[in-house]
Parts: structure tokens; sequence; C-alpha cells
DNA sequence: ATTATTGGAGAGTGTTACTCTCCAATGTCA
DNA sequence: TGACATTGGAGAGTAACACTCTCCAATAAT
């Protein structure tokens, strides 16, 4: 298959791919001459993959780029590898978020963040305490109040979905990488649909009764 | 309080403020001259309300501003207004999105969608709907499949944050408008965070459990 | 009286994600 | 064999976005 092929595979336009090739997002294909290579369905795959990363997640390319180096080039160590791939999810979806800011996450938002961390045994990754403190941060100044047992309410719902998270991954251990890094990634805005969903029926409720 | 004043108080550069007043995502100030105007409070909170909106939920100036118009310009249907706002928050969210795309959503997906929907009492707007189909093609598409116990598992945690959005809701019922739009776009970005600090402990103990 | 700051408007900037133009080399079909 | 389209590759151009800068005459502060 031609460039001319993996465009009408995928629906992306031509112009678009040789974009991609060039920002290394997508591998070469496999030259047959100076002007010509060939794409197999691997590379149908991995467009597509940049597409929903992009369109559906809202990734922008160079996060893709760092979570694609991520899946494609897997760290050793067995037990770190999930690790080290979330690691780099996080980084890769804070790109662009503003580190070290004036108005840094004071110690009262932190230590909230622990309690609630230390209650549910998570990992108190400093990067993800970081974000939610300033997230929290964020909606005080917005006027939106972020009460204790509300907090809990979510994060007993986050537990509930991380639990259905890892039970999806059945299988090699490689692909668990890939499955976890690649499902969350995607069904972050499903998540987001699917509460909308429910609060329309709710206030529906809440309206009526 | 004039616009240096408002920049102090919210660490917005004064260029930046300007340019809010200009767009309209913030009101002007009541003018004591014709090179001086006023600010208070108000100002100050619908500054930070913005910030927050861009930074933490990251949605578009665009989809701020009518954000902020339905919020401003509430309906008076008593119970059409949650759903009104609910329906302005759902298409500002949606800017940017591509809609009737070549790979429109098939009705195969369609009808999962709806088979959802329906065994959970939930809405069929069809906003909500052709995104939710968008959203599990792309997720196909990119090699990530959802299986139909997974997206049930999802909704049903969906149905649980839902559940607290709403119970979060005390007082006129003015203020729930706002508390249900501002508080789902500003606890989006918190949900997806808590749900990576599960995952990491719940991989964890997959690993060494 | 002098100096700084203001509101306002226009133009300029940096980033992102393409999209277009051009090229000689190559493939395809008559 | 020759006409014509397509290819890979590289550079430049484009559109949207969110600022940021420059300028101005009119105040305000000292």
């Amino acid at each position: 298959m031609r460039i001319s092929g993996l465009a009408a595979a995928t629906g992306v336009p031509v112009a678009t791919l040789k974009y991609y090739l060039r920002e290394g997002l997508v591998p070469p294909g496999a030259a047959t001459s100076r002007t010509q290579a060939d794409y197999d369905d691997t590379h149908v795959a991995r467009v597509r993959l940049v597409r929903a990363l992009t369109e559906s997640a809202g990734l922008s390319l160079a996060a893709v780029r760092d979570v694609l180096a991520a899946l494609d080039d897997p760290p050793m160590s067995r037990h770190g590898q999930l690790g080290a791939a979330h690691h780099a999810l996080v980084a890769a979806e804070g790109e662009g978020m503003s580190h070290e800011e004036p108005g840094a996450v004071d110690d009262e938002v932190r230590g909230r963040v622990l309690e609630l961390v230390a209650e549910r045994g998570w990992c108190d990754d400093p990067l993800l305490v970081d974000r939610l403190g300033e997230q929290l941060r964020a909606a005080d100044a917005a006027g939106v109040a972020v009460s204790d047992g509300y907090l809990r309410a979510l994060a007993a719902a986050a537990d509930r979905v991380a639990a259905a998270d890892l039970s999806t991954v059945r299988g090699e251990p490689a692909d668990a990488l890939r499955q976890v890094v690649l499902g969350t990634l995607l069904t972050d805005p499903l998540l987001v649909t699917l509460r909308r969903m429910a609060q329309e029926r709710a206030s529906r409720e809440a309206a009526e009764g």
C-alpha cells in the first residue's frame, strides 16, 4: 500500500500523513525505491491511534508522541512498567500546564489531598498530588466549593472505575501497558459524556420528584 | 478598584484583562470618567472564573463565552432551566468537534448507546448520544475494545457521580444552575486525576498480589 | 507642573496543526 | 516508448487561538 492507499484506508489527507511521517508520529514505510514506500496494516492502526488520541482524547501531537514513545519502548522492570507508562501518560497530559505558578498549591490544600490519598491507600506521586491540588484551588477560586463529602464521593467512584480498568487487562503483560494507557486516555472523555447523561436524568428526577 | 487593582487581585496581566473586556468575557467596570472605570469583587470573581474554566477545565474562550452567556441569561422555564444550561454546556464543550464526519456514527454503535441509555433510564439527547457513539468508534478504531461489561461499569460509576453532583445543590434554585454547570466543568478534570491515582494503586495491587 | 496611569483600539507575536507548493524520480498505461 | 500521474521529501504558507505590545489623548497623583 502506498501513501494514497493509507490515506484512503484512514480518511486522513495525504498531506497530513506526510506531516505525521515527518514528525515521527508514524514510522516510515518500507522503501521500495527512492520515491516509493510500502505501508501496511500496522501503519493504518498507528494513524488511527494518532487520530483517536488527538480528536477524541484531546491530546496535542507532542503529547501523542510522548505516549507512543513510552508504549514503543517499554521500560524493562516488570513492576515499574505500568507505573512508568502511567507517569509518561500523566506527564504528557499535563504538558502546557503551568508548573511553579505564582499561586502554587498551598500547604492547606496539599494537606487535604494527602489526607484523601492516605485514606484511600493511593500513591502520593507529587505530580498527581500537585495537579489535584491545583484543580481544587481553581474550583475554589471560581467560587465552586468542593466539600470533603463530595470529594470522597468522587474518589469512591474513581476507585470503582479504576477497578474496572484493571479488570479489562487479560492476556500478555506486554499488552497490559498498552491496554491501560490507551484505554484510560480514550475512555476519559467517555466517562465525562456518561456523567452528562446521568446528570440530566438526575436533574429531571429532582425537578419532578 | 481600577484595572491595575483587578490585575493585582487576580494575578492576570493588565493586557490580558483588556483583552477579556474587549471580548466581552468580563463586563465593563463602572465608568467614573472617560479614562477611568471602577471594578469590584464581581469582576474579580468573573476573572477567576474565566481562568479556572480555561486553565483547569480546558475550555476555549469561545466556549467560556457561551457558558457564561447561558448562566447570565437563564431561560425562564423552571423545568427547562437546568436542561437548557446543560445543553449549552454540552454544546460549548463540543465546539471544535467534527459534526457530520465522513465516519459518522453507524447504526450499530448508536444502537449500543441507545440500549445503554434505555437501561439506565437516561435521556437520549442526540448531541450526547452522538458524542458517546463517536467516542466508542474512536476507541474501537484505535484498537481499544470497550466491552459491554466495562461500559456498564463506567455507566454505574457515572450514575453515582451524578447523584453526588445533584446532592451538592442546596439553596436557591437560581444558584442550582450555576452550581451544577460550573461544578461539573471544574470537577471533570478532578475526576480524571482521581482515576489516575486510583489506577496506580490498583496496578500495584495487581502486580504484587 | 510634571509624571504616571487609564481605557480603548489596532497591530504584532508565538504556538499548534495542518496544508500547499515545488521538485526530480518513479510508476502506469497506451 | 512516450505521455501523464503519483510518489517521497522538504520548505513555505495558512488559519485559529490566546494573548501581548504599541500607541493615544485624557485623566490622576504628587
